[in-house]
DNA sequence: TTCAGGATGTACT
DNA sequence: GTACATCCTGAAC
């Protein structure tokens, strides 16, 4: 039986003067769909420059090598890019995109299964000053507010908030430098009003028209106000 | 608010 | 040579 990761599986890592509650690799072991879904609602943590930046996962999709059309690896095919999608769970696969930007994925199931979630969304939740640089290059409190709207809401968007490319392909996510979380106390942060009541809605991926069948699986997972 | 088009580098055929 | 798990800008409405 495997364990999906709750509280009483984390993980307690001592890091300059703080105690990180980190969700585990058993997490990620679990069934790539069902983990895309359990990723929602939980916070991403980013070390950057010894400031941590959390941002709350609202939108994910699943990518499933075995049978899926759309993921890099679909029929176990392994290649240098691929490579860590065959290896343990709980690893970051980042690549670039068009050119210009990165996704960033989490490695999900036994090695040998290659499998990830791809992080689609976030909504920030600490480190807003050091996001809004990174991001835009400018203060929060002179963001537009086509910006402010644009903020985190997409694979490439929320990369560059968070300083994540190419380089950081194959980052432990059991780690201190990049994890998840249930909440941000578990990071040592502080934590935000809770949102409005939220639903589970699942649905197509985006940008994947070319994986024929595949394109219909409704992998998508995101939290909308209920 | 919506839409078209261009930017850009890597992996893979 | 082609495709790509994207994003931004500017124009038109």
């Amino acid at each position: 039986m495997k364990s999906c990761g709750g509280a009483a599986h984390r993980v307690l890592v001592y890091h300059w003067g703080d105690f990180l509650a980190i969700l585990p690799r058993e997490f990620y072991r679990n069934d790539t769909v069902g983990t895309a879904r359990r990723l929602l609602g939980k916070y991403l943590v980013r070390r950057y420059q010894g400031e941590l930046l959390a941002g709350r996962i609202t939108e994910t999709e699943a990518y499933v090598g075995r049978c899926d059309k759309a993921c890099h690896a679909y029929g176990y095919r392994k290649t240098a890019r691929t490579a860590i999608l065959f290896g343990e769970p709980g690893y970051a696969y980042l690549y670039l995109i068009y050119g210009m930007y990165c996704c960033l994925n989490f490695v999900t199931e036994d090695a040998g299964e290659p499998a990830a979630v791809l992080i689609r969304s976030l909504s920030p939740a600490a480190g807003l000053e050091t996001i809004s640089r990174l991001r835009f290059g400018v203060r929060p409190e002179e963001l537009t507010p086509y910006r402010k709207k644009n903020f985190l809401n997409g694979p490439g968007k929320l990369c560059k908030g968070f300083s994540l490319t190419a380089r950081d392909n194959g980052l432990d996510l059991t780690g201190d430098q990049l994890f998840v979380c249930d909440s941000p106390a578990d990071a040592g942060l502080p934590v935000p009003p809770l949102p409005p009541a939220e639903r589970i809605c699942e649905g197509r991926r985006i940008g994947i028209d070319y994986a024929e069948e595949a394109r219909d699986f409704p992998w998508r997972f995101w939290l909308e106000e209920a």
